[in-house]
DNA sequence: CTGGGTCCTCACGTCACGTGAGGTGCAAGC
DNA sequence: GCTTGCACCTCACGTGACGTGAGGACCCAG
């Protein structure tokens, strides 16, 4: 019914050290102590410990996480729902994060150039009309950057070619779905937004059907992504997504 | 084109300090120096500074971010893909942190105990083997504990009473429904899942479609969550997971 | 020519422990 | 009965990633 700091150490993931640590500081006091002075830590004790480490874990200093445990205004129903208010909100942070580092590798592989702020818009909480004037600036030169980025890379120049003829290929074949007014939720269009996610795959990243979808919504909210694949015949970004997000649909059946 | 230390560190959101701090170390040397001694960081900087942070908000060692960006066989893409794979797998701990959270929150509500490492569990890797003796000696005395309960918390005993009424005649609806043969996905079951999602809400924490799912899950994965509601009518848990996922369906419509 | 703002370089402080050093209590094996 | 081993103890200094002044240089505006 009681547990020495080996025992405690041991299922919860920490150091002894910890432990010392946590008594000096008396943010985790051990419910007793043995005939010989070692510390003995009872069930309040590990549900103390518990709750200690959940708040560490999110980040928060030692001291705040004191405040928190020691808060008599706070019953153990509303200390469970915080953290899961929390968790879901660094879920969340992390998801977007995500999102923004799937928007940077969509964007290297298209040769587009991202602006200074985007680079750092991971990290959220951005001004955005600070650095917007030299954002201007830092258009054109786009094609030259595409060019170093496809030098600076690992294939070479063989399969650069290779891989440039799928591109032009696919897309010359999907130019002519969508003048000949094929429905993106038809099997072609299915297909050929198959074919994409393959060619994604096989060449630059794993993208799942699920991931495949984020982008598809990329390729017509922002202005690039949308001006890359409606160069290729008017109105195809659009086309793309709905088939894109048609095809996801019909792999997780 | 090129940015003092306090603008890089105003759009990259870190201190003055933090960049002096990266320049000591070699982590982040600014490209050139001002006339005056300045530091002056360019274009090639803010990339590395972007990458840097990242990789430090993922919990890595400045050591390790050094060795991580000057390893001379990453190119670019490759360092995309692999933040974007530590940021899933850092989003999947945290789910399953959050889904143990909901299954804490649960236990808690009917009353139900947790073993110590179910507590711990919460932080992943845990020898499940280890203290499954003594997790036997823990049960039994629940009714106690959940008495206890009740009485730490907040509410009044009229409202205790009241909810339990609610509970006993909600119980005693769903296992007429089950005896009637009622099926899960038709309208009455549904309502009922829909009333026991409110009931939840109102007197617990709030719980939308989602995650009343994925308490449904728990009502038959695990056993003593099963027993709770099997213990009304016979297949009840069962019946009520479908129920509950129908309603949800419906919800997300 | 005097502020005010931004920059510089020491250099010590802090937080959450890590890492020995040196000693104690106790059960097992010789 | 003694030593060996193990888990524990208490100092106490080290470390990583900065925070926080102290004291001084540069530069533009009023």
């Amino acid at each position: 019914m009681s547990y020495s700091v080996g025992q405690v150490a041991g299922f919860a993931g920490v150091t002894v050290r910890t432990l010392h640590h946590y008594d000096e500081i008396g943010l985790l006091v051990p419910g007793g102590r043995s005939h010989a002075g070692h510390r003995r830590y009872g069930d309040a004790d590990l549900d103390r410990l518990q709750k200690i480490l959940f708040y560490r874990e999110l980040g928060f200093p030692l001291d705040e996480v004191a405040a928190l445990l020691d808060d008599p205004e706070a019953d153990p129903r509303a200390h469970l729902r915080r953290r899961h208010e929390l968790l879901t909100a660094r879920i969340e942070t992390l998801q977007k994060m995500a999102a923004a580092v799937e928007h940077a590798m969509e964007a290297r592989r298209m040769g587009i150039n991202l602006t200074p702020e985007e680079r750092f818009e991971v990290f959220g909480d951005k001004d955005p009309e600070q650095y917007a004037e030299e954002a201007e600036q830092r258009w054109g030169g786009t094609e030259a950057y595409a060019e170093s980025q496809r030098r600076a890379a690992r294939y070479t120049k063989a399969d650069w070619q290779r891989m440039k003829a799928e591109v032009d290929d696919w897309s010359e074949r999907y130019a002519a779905l969508v003048t000949a007014a094929e429905p993106p939720a038809g099997e072609p269009a299915m297909d050929m937004a198959e074919e994409h996610r393959r060619h994604i795959s096989a060449w630059f990243y794993d993208c799942p059907p699920e991931m495949h979808r984020r982008l598809a919504a990329m390729y017509v909210s922002d202005e690039r992504f949308k001006a890359f694949y409606d160069s290729m015949a008017p109105g195809l970004a659009e086309h793309l997504k709905e088939a894109i997000e048609a095809n996801a649909a019909r792999h997780t059946v």
